[in-house]
DNA sequence: AAGTTAATAAACCAATCGGTCAATCTATAA
DNA sequence: TTATAGATTGACCGATTGGTTTATTAACTT
């Protein structure tokens, strides 16, 4: 184990404990000094490893991210059609592993955080990127140009508005809901069909499939 | 001039510095200090009217809120039937009045202490509920009860989401671009149609006038 | 005119914030 | 074994926070 590794150990467990901490306690109340308690050390060696707060609490979202990022990569990489692709994403996004107020919390801090911290600013830019570029693919395979980026909008507004109401979790969104929500914003362009019918199901199937092996 | 007057202005005056101030620096950077220097007063009298910041943000919220309401109420006035109804609401809500990001970031803070200040859940309550009375009414009219919920539901995800992205900014949501997306999900469970039409032309002139006149 | 009440603000308070520093401890390299 | 570089921390710092206290001013009541 040599000194070089510990660093990266050290970033990674810092990041985990600070997007607990946001998570948990939410922006506000997500200081230094709680975020060194809950990784279990002082505060001055979080910041010997994170030049400041900024740089932390952007490294917490990132590793918020990159764990959604992996779950969208195995959906995707099941999905063998356009619409199977749509899909994906919509299940990515209902998935128990981001589907939670908690994890809401966490990104709706970063929202607020977004006009005044370049750094949030420029994460927030590469998921939106990411999710364009998702659902803009299987969308140009299935309609026109102009409204294919439309449903692609359309889609990341409805998804952003489903996790707002997730963070919220006034009435709690049920993830049915949720999921009839996204349907019917796709009968706006793509009516059913059977195509649909069966990418829904097998993309369903596979979600179902992901998450019970990662929980076992 | 009696004492409780001044007593009223006052809460009105520091509410709404408070909310100018939520606008700007938002809600990290909005202290009792900064909305004082706003408010041109001193900190101290700022608590005089408000026991503490949390009942003073809480005002600000609802001042602002209550600016919305009035817009909303002007709009569903002048709608006579219930697809203009439906379309007072979307006009609203793409007002210049509301549809701005310094006001999105307002809202965005609030929904990010909903989880953790119970004054600004009861708010957040509130408008949901008013929200879905807007909506629901109409829509009853026009589809079955299952289907009326889906739509209103779904329509308030889509101004969430709307307004979030509002809030950032990032590639600035246009307000033609919200508009094609919240028309995009009319289509989904109310067709285009003449009657359609005509109410979006009506209500859109509406709104027109009733901005020009308070501006004017 | 006198007395009471509310309006206002300066000064102050303890707590907490993000961040620095100097000093330890530890483990590898020589 | 010793030297050295990095890991780790307690103590500390100035700034700012939300909130209180105390004193003064202004205004209504009688």
């Amino acid at each position: 184990m040599g000194r070089r590794d510990i660093s990266e150990i050290r970033r990674a467990e810092y990041a985990a404990a600070a997007y607990r901490a946001l998570m948990r306690y939410g922006n506000q109340a997500t200081s230094l000094a709680r975020v060194a308690e809950e990784a279990g050390a002082s505060k001055a060696n979080v910041l010997h490893y994170f030049k400041n707060k900024e740089a932390l609490l952007a490294a917490a979202l990132r590793h918020a991210n990159a764990e959604l990022l992996r779950e969208a990569v195995l959906l995707l990489g099941e999905a063998q059609t356009p619409l199977e692709r749509i899909y994906a994403v919509i299940e990515t996004n209902l998935s128990p592993t981001s589907f939670r107020p908690q994890v809401a919390h966490a990104w709706i801090a970063l929202c607020a955080g977004v006009p005044y911290v370049p750094a949030y600013q420029r994460i927030q830019t590469v998921i939106y990127a990411r999710m364009r570029s998702n659902l803009m693919g299987p969308l140009r395979h299935l309609l026109p140009a102009a409204e294919a980026a439309l449903m692609s909008d359309l889609m990341t507004t409805a998804i952003d508005g489903i996790w707002l109401r997730c963070g919220l979790s006034l009435n709690g969104v049920t993830q049915q809901e949720a999921r009839a929500q996204l349907e019917a914003v796709l009968d706006a362009r793509l009516p059913e069909s059977a195509e649909r019918r069966a990418a829904r199901a097998r993309m369903h199937e596979v979600a179902r499939i992901l998450i019970k092996a990662r929980n076992g």
